[in-house]
DNA sequence: TTGTACGCGTTATCAT
DNA sequence: ATGATAACGCGTACAA
């Protein structure tokens, strides 16, 4: 059951422990023969070097890592790819890492900057609510992706930050709905408690409204249960359910994200309202899901190749000291589909 | 710049590091008061142990990963959390990873198993296509979910699993169309080269055509490109698409997952045949989108939660030497909804 | 209850 | 080009 070290292949090789690791990373330094000579035992005995005992004693780790938060949303896969792209280009590695919704990112970012000496880290996802104070802890470069906006009250200095402008593209969207001629616009939106993404949102659409001179009905807007997972199909399900049976009219909703218009859709089909003649929906994300559904979803498409370009370029000029923190904002898209019409069809 | 390490902490404290190592550990060997005062004097520091060096020294990690290939698989969600569940039940923390396509999954469970000292394995997804040389040099127990099919080449002792039937499941689904009335019935199915649950569902929906004498036509079967993510909503789309297009007439599509079914909805829907007015369509998996696709879709559910529970069991009865390996065969169930009906009303 | 000292497996440094 | 050896940060046996 004793492990196999590099101790014992060096003794089976007949040579000296560092000139073992010399071949296994690559090192200049050594003859090509008892390299390979070397490289061939190891193959044969299963030797596998143990990653703490090198994370302890290396300095030079070229890598940086991923943390995603929402395994769930489905963009980041996409932009992964491409980080890890250009996370190779620069001869760096890339390090993945997944966060559970009750993690804390910047914890662990912590910890992984020690573990394993990164040099930079990239967030996606989460809801950026945290301390100031955590957060200069950090002592390597980060940038978050896909954060609406930034916080007032953490120094803009130390990070930086790439992300659509989410109260301008709701603000966008709602006036969609508004220009095909709806007055009566539901909308299904985050927490009570959101000051992310969600709050941008809904603000966004409140803005739209007043500014073309339309009442912001409170019956109108549906948030989703707290202590949920907020964007759900389930709960665009069920609160569209509860605004059919409320009584209220309205000619359109508008869910804050693609599968809160999902579970909304199927809601309108389950209670015999047409889509869109009865009713318009629109969502929000741009996912690939969208479009496969019947009817295909009007929706805001987030630039996330482009994002993620950017992201880690500003990583690596942040790393290399060539830049400080930048703060980026993209533009939206709003993709007209199937699922949005003018009311009054029916 | 110089990292806050435990000797750090000792000086401040004026303690000897053995006792902050006992304070951060939860040892008993210490005094409550000494014991606070270390935490704080941590805490206002913001000292974080390093992982490297802990693992490097430790040898009774209580602890086990969960490997999960596939971040697209929806169904793993839930496992995972049921999986933790009863893991820290048992006082063991888990470790989860996830994956990539291209990556061995035995190959990364050999190095954790290095790194972290583990003591079981959890392999979720993964298309067990290893040899037994590799598995044989995993030193800890390992279970597999999941997977069709055990290999006939790979020693049953060496490991467990837990899955359903995939030949019978698919067989039924297969015999349930039949039963509606459909002598022609197209599936959509895994790249060629699969040999693992692509071709089990395969294979039981050729022998529920041969069995009720109906002819297994080569047009009807519908393989993935090779090289592409198999079951992807995109792929279901294309190929269904091409099936239309070759004129080839048939009155159901199968796809061997939901995902697949659902692209050859949207393929159908968009070339105006309705579902299941014209054609039936079933899928394979049971993942929450079916049912909010409308029309709902008709699939096979598989029992996961029960599933991941006996995983765990097994694994822990296995890694406490109550139970030799097991491999464990769940029943689907088939949920008969929206997108089939009987042939014919055209 | 607490402190000292050793060693975990590896890489970096220095000498050869 | 190669080998011996000192760290890396921590947990723990043992001494106090």
């Amino acid at each position: 059951m004793a492990e196999i070290t590099i101790k014992d292949i060096a003794r089976r090789c007949g040579v000296g422990v560092s000139t073992v690791s010399r071949a296994i990373n690559n090192h200049p330094d050594i003859n090509q023969e008892t390299k390979k000579m070397i490289m061939d035992v190891i193959q044969e005995s299963g030797y596998i070097p143990n990653n703490s005992a090198r994370n302890l004693k290396r300095v030079d780790t070229k890598s940086i890592a991923v943390l995603i938060k929402g395994i769930t949303n489905p963009f980041f896969s996409s932009m992964i790819k491409i980080i890890e792209e250009e996370t190779q280009k620069k001869g760096y590695s890339m390090e993945l890492r997944h966060v559970e919704s009750y993690e804390d990112e910047v914890d662990i970012a912590l910890e992984l900057v020690k573990e394993k000496r990164l040099r930079g880290i990239v967030f996606l996802g989460g809801y950026f609510s945290h301390s100031e104070e955590k957060l200069g802890m950090l002592k390597v470069p980060f940038v978050f992706g896909t954060v609406g906006a930034a916080p007032e009250n953490i120094n803009k200095a130390l990070y930086s930050n790439v992300a659509v402008d989410d109260f301008k593209e709701s603000k966008k969207m709602t006036e969609y709905l508004i220009g095909l001629g709806h007055k009566e616009i539901a909308i299904l939106t985050a927490e009570p408690g959101d000051i992310s993404i969600g709050k941008l949102r809904l603000e966004g659409y409140k803005a739209a409204l007043k500014e073309h001179g339309l009442p912001v009905k409170e019956n109108l807007i549906r948030k989703m249960e707290e202590g949920t997972e907020s964007y759900s199909m389930e709960n665009g399900y069920q609160k569209t359910k509860e605004l059919i049976e409320s009584g209220e009219s309205f000619s359109a909703i508008y869910g804050t994200a693609d599968s809160l218009a999902i579970g909304a859709m199927r809601a309108l089909l389950d209670a015999g309202i047409r889509i869109p003649e009865d009713v318009s929906v629109a969502g929000y994300d741009g996912i690939e899901l969208g479009d496969y559904y019947a009817p295909r979803l009007t929706t805001i498409r987030q630039p996330v190749d482009e994002m993620a370009r950017e992201m880690i370029k500003l990583l690596f000029h942040i790393i290399s000291g060539k830049e400080e923190h930048k703060h980026l904002v993209f533009a939206g898209e709003l993709l007209t589909k199937e699922s949005t019409a003018e009311p009054g069809k029916k």
